[in-house]
DNA sequence: CATACCGATCTTGTATGCAGGGCCGATGCC
DNA sequence: GGCATCGGCCCTGCATACAAGATCGGTATG
């Protein structure tokens, strides 16, 4: 049903959640219209959406690039996921059971891409995990905020070098729907909150933004892609 | 600064968050272009931001419309207002003064309005005080977030006709702000919840969606514009 | 009189063209 | 040799033009 517009958006935040795209990419209109073979109006309109989904920013004449979220600004969105996620844990009464199944089937996805190694899909349902429990609860609004604010996250991760590891976020989402499975909300919000809170630490050890480093990793690591994305 | 892109779209929010704009309400790109003197590629894009946002929506070949939240939508978006005022009072640990000055000044501001009987001022007023508060405790992403949810909660109050009194949510606002004051955090996300919860309450005598009303409506006030923007 | 058909008109969807401005390399000057 | 300047190239910003589709009116027919 929703083919034409939304897919330009979906292919580019599935990206961004699978942290195939990193933070400050450039995406020119042009490149983008060729690849998806159609006009550049329709990259912008997906662009403008983009922009105010605070996933890519405009450089009035210079480009579009992927939003490099500031300290404050992760701080910021941290603070939001914690709020959203504690938050509806303690407005809801009762977990169904069906919620729990739909989390239980999320783990074993979760162990899987990380037994196989597939780091995209890895990166992407560790961030899933959080947007498909606030849908699973019912409330879609909530679950596409909370996409966005996880995309995020996932360009906060990579710019600041997270050191979180991923068998250890899949331990706390299992001991999180145990909490749920178990019907005590407040003990899966304080999980929650100390998850989000673990995840957060893991990358204070910021990046040393010094103009040093980008040269430096640059001439060791000769050509201008890191092998990140081997592929495009 | 800017001027240029946002311009559009803050019009037609602030319009909406002062309920000079209702529910359904159609917004044409040509009429919009004209009367902003530019072209519709302009429009156009405001349109989309704004659909990004969840407060207009495109029926394909048919127009843009202001839209009209179901009961379910509502209740989602009262849940996300919910979760993420209680859950920001939950995560922050300390109140600074500043905060307790922003809001009461705000406060004075909202007995202003309804005194002087400005019913778009008091809209507008009596749903910034969520955002005013969010945006005091200096996490602006999450500030905006709120924003268009409670955009769309104006919406949501006019469609179902709110009968909660705007002297009684003032007077809620001030209790919240008094605990805060207090430095009683726990007391004023009760309070919060409370108030949502009030004003949710206000409206579950819906509207009865018979199709007669509009009819009946329509034929009493004559034209087809409505009375309601007659300078623009 | 009711209904089906059909065209006029208005709406959005999409592409294209041109203008404004920034970046970068070449060139001339100190 | 270093530095300022200038011109070409590329990118976005914006308007315009055209195409596709939907609604609504009139008209003809059963």
């Amino acid at each position: 049903m929703d083919q034409s517009s939304p897919t330009i958006d979906r292919v580019i935040v599935d990206a961004v959640l699978s942290s195939r795209i990193r933070a400050g990419m450039r995406l020119g209109e042009q490149a983008l219209a060729t690849l998806f073979g159609v006009s550049r109006t329709s990259v912008r309109e997906a662009l403008i959406r983009l922009e105010a989904r605070g996933i890519v920013q405009v450089i009035p004449r210079r480009g579009w690039f992927v939003v490099e979220p500031s300290i404050d600004e992760a701080q910021e969105t941290f603070q939001a996921r914690h709020a959203i996620e504690t938050g509806i844990l303690g407005t809801i009464a009762t977990v169904e059971p069906s919620v729990i199944a739909i989390l239980r089937d999320h783990l074993r996805q979760e162990r899987e891409a990380i037994a196989s190694g597939d780091v995209g899909a890895r990166s992407y349902l560790l961030g899933d995990f959080h947007v498909c429990m606030v849908e699973a609860f019912g409330n879609r609004t909530l679950a596409d905020i909370l996409r966005d604010l996880t995309a995020r996250t996932v360009l906060i991760s990579a710019l600041y070098q997270s050191s979180h590891d991923a068998t250890e976020s899949c331990d706390e989402h299992e001991r999180i729907t145990d909490m749920l499975a178990a019907g005590d909300l407040g003990a899966a919000a304080d999980l929650m909150s100390a998850h989000i809170g673990n995840v957060e630490a893991a990358l204070k050890k910021r990046v040393a933004h010094d103009p040093l480093q980008d040269l430096r990793q640059a001439l060791q690591i000769a050509p201008k892609n890191a092998g990140s994305n081997p592929s495009e």
